[in-house]
DNA sequence: CAAATTTAGTTTAGACCTCAACAATTGAGG
DNA sequence: CCTCAATTGTTGAGGTCTAAACTAAATTTG
């Protein structure tokens, strides 16, 4: 795997840094992927989904859940659909919005779910036990910097 | 956009840097894309092919244009035919071993990817000027550890 | 040499994701 | 009211990616 190869010319720094980013990002990425199918036989976005509902116990809107996991509307309908044929998640009819559902866990979803978390959170903790705590903190801040630029680039310090 | 919500009970500071860090690389990428779309009519995949074949223009064989970007080989597959019937890359017979084939840039998918690629170093420069020297730089270490203990976990220092 | 195995690349089925177009509903102004 | 714009969710076409089955060629091995 090279992927760091995609910089060219004089590879500045910022290059250099986004590639091994996105390297670090995928091997983590890919690995969460193989496990969940493998041993659970799931996907990531049903995942996220299922995350997602688990931190809102009343449900969220099909919007809600569009934005929270920032993919597509038609995408988290796509999503839905499959937790719903599996018994894992319901729509429930909102009041005083025709247009709009809520979608919650069900209490077999819920089930699942928590193995589910208790499992990726052990291989995401793996996935970066070469980092010391104070290390895993500082790359927290780093990327905390970025993220703030990227979603409110105006406030230049 | 809370993708961060993904993690549950009492999350451990692994969990927090794993779900800060998939934020990051999302929003750069979801950048990258849309530009590549807007200015230059194409797609991440097809530039990151481009840009490995731009390192090495004796070309690559498919299965190593796989490593390189991992990814699986049908996916390069399906790439390489988009980019060849586009004119930009070129597939080239390998001498005594008639399975394989080299992939090679054109002289127009050269001039094109050279295009492309000025503009893409400037848009990663951007996402990452919050941020002075010395931090990419610390960055950058700290995910070549993760990188390092990801692709060779035995050496536990 | 001939059979078995490995390797290179392609194809196929299926999940994912986006964009754009589409209903249906809501709400604001006239 | 009633029209019109905005919002909510869904649908459909098309590109992306994977895993697994497949073809063909090269290599190993008895």
């Amino acid at each position: 795997m090279d992927l760091e190869a995609r910089g060219h010319s004089e590879h500045p720094e910022a290059l250099r840094l986004w590639l091994r980013m996105l390297t670090c990002t995928q091997l983590i990425e890919k690995q969460v992927r193989t496990q969940l199918r493998e041993q659970f036989d799931t996907t990531l976005p049903r995942f996220d989904l299922m995350a997602q509902l688990e931190r809102n116990p009343d449900g969220l809107k099909m919007n809600e859940l569009s934005r929270r996991m920032m993919v597509t509307g038609g995408n988290v309908t796509g999503i839905t659909d499959q937790l719903v044929a599996e018994g894992l998640v319901e729509r429930v009819e909102v009041e005083g919005d025709r247009r709009a559902c809520c979608v919650r866990l069900t209490a077999s979803g819920r089930t699942v779910f928590d193995d589910m978390a208790g499992r990726h959170e052990r291989w995401i903790v793996a996935a970066f036990e070469a980092l010391s705590p104070r290390e895993v903190t500082s790359l927290h801040k780093l990327l905390g910097k970025v993220k703030q630029h990227h979603t409110n680039p105006l406030e230049m310090a």
